[in-house]
DNA sequence: TCTAATAGTTGCAGTATGCAAGTAAAAATA
DNA sequence: TATTTTTACTTGCATACTGCAACTATTAGA
């Protein structure tokens, strides 16, 4: 059997590339992380900070400091919880929106546009056997954190 | 048909998280990338800097100040190119391959740990179907510079 | 009521990043 | 051969990301 290691570490470069490429929207140049934290916002209902930033496993100082960049940039308002002071619930602004749609489509072509270089029941594997490696590392003790 | 953006978002972060679970050997700590960069000498025949950053697609300077970390570390040397005199060869330290080494273990065990909660037929149906999708993504235009 | 725990922020210091501009050597051109 | 262009790599700089420690404010627990 191929190497494993082999394997992983070409495919997670390679997602990080196809990531690079999708964090320009209009004037918006965004990061990475913060294209992820538009994602997660937009996935959940009145996330907290705590919430968002354990998902994504981002040290929620870091967390904190991305999220005031981009409240500054509009793209995310922070609203005090009514039922715990503390907390701060996320959403994404009208702009924020449209910029997170706006990612989530071209990212959908830019996958299209891989998938167009297999047969449909290589496609229909492909993404089959993702979905089984996803819910495998989510049973996984050593890989990975996030509780979605 | 499920949304691939979504399957593709927690295969990047899971996958990511991954990584980051592999860089401690012994007294050595040493970032993500800089686990890439010694993976890639060691895979190739004489590398020269040009060779490895393209390969692993950072900026050819970012690439300079990882090589003169790792360089300080002792676990990476420089090695003048006798044909070409701007070249630098790189290789690894004895220190150096005994670290890939062991950063490859740790990952393959990993990685056999996350593969434990497949059953065989599962586990040959995804890696092949991860190969396929590393086929079809470096057929891809828009995706991924590395050119393996 | 007093203490402990939780949500989030800020100070700081170290690291990563990439553009612009540099050096030195090789290749291309005249 | 002499001159220009290209290539391989390095350095200066300015910016961004990162995480620990220490802080405030609020809630939960004893």
């Amino acid at each position: 059997m191929e190497n494993k290691r082999e394997i992983f570490h070409v495919l997670t470069r390679r997602l990080g590339l196809l990531d690079k490429n999708c964090c320009a929207v209009g004037n918006f140049e965004i990061s990475i992380v913060q294209s992820h934290i538009l994602y997660e916002i937009d996935k959940h209902f009145e996330p907290s900070m705590q919430q968002i930033a354990e998902i994504l496993a981002i040290d929620i100082t870091t967390f904190s400091r991305q999220i005031q960049t981009l409240v500054k940039m509009d793209l995310v308002k922070k609203t005090p919880s009514t039922i715990d002071k503390r907390v701060s619930i996320l959403s994404l602004t009208v702009q924020g929106k449209f910029v997170a749609t706006n990612i989530d489509h071209s990212m959908n072509a830019y996958l299209d546009e891989v998938f167009s270089h297999l047969n449909e029941f290589e496609r229909e594997t492909v993404l089959r056997s993702l979905q089984l490696l996803n819910e495998a590392m989510s049973k996984s003790s050593v890989c990975c954190k996030p509780l979605y």
